[in-house]
DNA sequence: TGTACATCAGTGAACGCGCGTTCACTGATGTAC
DNA sequence: TGTACATCAGTGAACGCGCGTTCACTGATGTAC
């Protein structure tokens, strides 16, 4: 191979079907849950005959956690984003909001996954999904830790913090997409999601003079 | 039928197999999620032959509702007591925490089945759980409104902080039944629980003050 | 109370269907020379 | 560059299995007289 023509690598090629099967079972889990797709389901989506599949996993549960990590990509690319957008620093719940809004709506089915598997048929799946959250919310409780007067708290109270961030965020996402896509709908959904935030942020200024917390 | 010996009516024996359907689907649900439970799996743990499924459910989506109208029977139980317990009005965080706990011990698979067929496969069963959630989160704000300093507020106020503890409910209930049944592991959770709680007090303590919020 | 009939919860055989997995294969892409 | 061979992504037939559902049935319980 020397030329750029339109052909693909043999290489290429598979990684494309690869994709197209992890789309379909995206599609599918999106309809009966990731427990109700049967492998023959996904490789009719993808447009390949059933023993294709053995090419690129061992079984469905394989891909099950194969798509448990892009969710998860999606999920710490909105974690970067917040990180680099500088309204955070300037109203962290405003901008939480907006920025959960939007991704969720570009990366509708990877929230869903995540929403509705980490409860799922599958142990194999579910264990991975809950130790990937494990994960994230400390990675979130690190974010948390550079802002001011956060700094000082002990990291019990920080991961508390985060761990109804992320209540809140997947459950927020989880909202979006049941929903109807109209816009008041999405815009009430938001409110409520900044509501539960701000809540949240007061209940803390609250927490320092509070000496029975524990 | 004039005698109170051992034999039960026939309608006795029929309500009898037909509860241990509904504990055999549950238990079902418990290691595969419902939507992966079959009726040939269900009838042979309930020791009936298949067909005699349909002598007492259409489908298996009718056995699904039928679980989601008993979940709820033992939530809604759980609101009961916390209303006659005179420890709620003196110490709400410490009281609820308590009853959630052992609520969730004793009734474990009813909030295992709530917590995970949410999210699940079956919409059917999904879209009762969603309607009978928000029915449970309008019946607890109801509650709250009696509470001192509470009586006066707005009612999305009210509504806002109800989601977030049935949120805090739910998500405790799930990790309870994740987890080993070790008493440290539980005390923890449970802290957990009254932590976040007591966050979401402090933070209506300064909702009041605050005339951004909306 | 005793008898004759009706009801109906549960049985058991049979069906067609989609499933996951095996296997030998094909033919385009890639590699060595 | 051209040829001869190796690789390997995707094919297609075949398998045994558990599934939901149908149907005619059995025999214990219930009811009318």
């Amino acid at each position: 191979m020397h030329e750029t023509d339109d052909a693909l690598t043999r290489h290429e090629q598979k990684e494309r079907t690869r994709q197209a099967l992890l789309d379909a079972a995206l599609e599918l889990t999106d309809e009966h849950g990731f427990a109700g797709v049967s492998l023959r389901q996904v490789t009719r989506r993808a447009g390949v005959v059933p023993t294709a599949f053995y090419r690129h996993f061992a079984s469905m549960e394989e891909l099950g956690l194969a798509l448990v990590d892009q969710s998860f990509d999606t999920l710490r690319g909105m974690l970067r984003e917040a990180r680099q957008d500088p309204r955070t620093y300037k109203d962290v719940i405003a901008a939480s909001a907006a920025i959960i809004a939007i991704q969720v709506r570009s990366h509708r089915s990877h929230f869903a996954f995540v929403a509705r598997e980490r409860f799922g048929g599958v142990p194999a799946v579910r264990h991975r999904i809950r130790d990937e959250l494990r994960l994230y919310v400390s990675e979130l409780a690190v974010d948390l830790r550079t802002f001011p007067h956060l700094e000082t708290w002990r990291s019990e109270d920080v991961l508390t913090a985060s761990r109804l961030f992320v209540n809140i965020m997947v459950s927020t996402a989880e909202q979006i997409i049941e929903s109807p896509d109209r816009p008041e709908v999405l815009e009430e959904i938001e409110t409520e999601a900044r509501r539960q935030m701000r809540l949240i942020v007061l209940g803390y200024a609250g927490w320092r003079s509070d000496e029975t917390a524990r």
